[in-house]
DNA sequence: AAGTCCCC
DNA sequence: CGAT
């Protein structure tokens, strides 16, 4: 059955004020969760986007809801359409904005709503560097993270870039909700932990939802 | 500016 | 670093 070793996390961890981390939240919407995230890529295919100095990154990304977030050559922006269709991004599913309410009430964040939703894929070798999340002109809002899949070794400094830096497993279910002090703090993902998740193989996705308050223009 | 490289 |  299930009776291995006892799993000795918290089901609840405070990170440091502001920083919350939910752990197997959403594990009993596994299956449904999934389910919508295929959706979702069939009308919005995940892609590897260009960073501004030239690069590309190896997480694939795409998005859901009002705005989703496009990096460029030009730089970063939020978009209402979708630059690969012309088409506005697919509506976030409401399980997925039902759950990231839930989770950020459950951290303490009561009037969250998100109009917007990343939703990236790592793959074996795929990276993100340390960066804060800055774009969405509202940081009263705080940003929820749920990690669906293979284990994700997730990095979590500080307000500066030379802060120390934490690193965490992100299992396939937690969430990490991080808002007022903590909201600008830099974070990434080191890479995914050797061990395929049963749903999901070697694929990790990690969704986080936003409220993003001041449109940027197109690059 | 979320990449990449380079040094300890 | 060079990008914005």
């Amino acid at each position: 059955m299930d009776l291995l070793l006892p799993d000795t996390r918290p089901e609840r961890e405070q990170l440091e004020p502001g920083a919350i981390l939910l752990r197997q939240f959403a594990a009993e919407q596994e299956k449904e969760l999934l389910c919508v995230l295929a959706q979702v890529e069939q009308q919005a295919p995940f892609r590897h986007m260009r960073t501004p100095g030239g690069g590309t990154m190896s997480a694939a990304m795409t998005c859901c809801g009002n705005w989703g977030w496009v990096s460029s050559p030009q730089g970063y922006t939020y978009t209402t359409q979708d630059p690969l269709s012309h088409h506005p991004w697919p509506p976030i599913p409401t399980v997925l904005s039902h759950l990231a309410q839930k989770a950020a009430q459950a951290a303490g964040y009561d009037k969250f709503i998100p109009n917007a939703c990343l939703i990236n894929r790592y793959q074996t070798g795929s990276l993100m560097g340390l960066h804060q999340d800055k774009d969405e002109q509202d940081i009263m809002q705080p940003i929820v993270s749920l990690s669906l899949g293979r284990t994700g070794l997730f990095m979590w400094g500080g307000k500066k870039r030379n802060d120390r830096v934490r690193v965490l497993a992100l299992e396939h279910g937690d969430v990490l909700v991080w808002g007022g002090p903590a909201r600008l703090h830099y974070h990434g993902i080191k890479g995914l932990a050797p061990q395929p998740h049963p749903l999901t193989g070697l694929t990790r996705f990690n969704i986080t939802f936003r409220y993003v308050a001041i449109p940027s223009s197109q690059p």
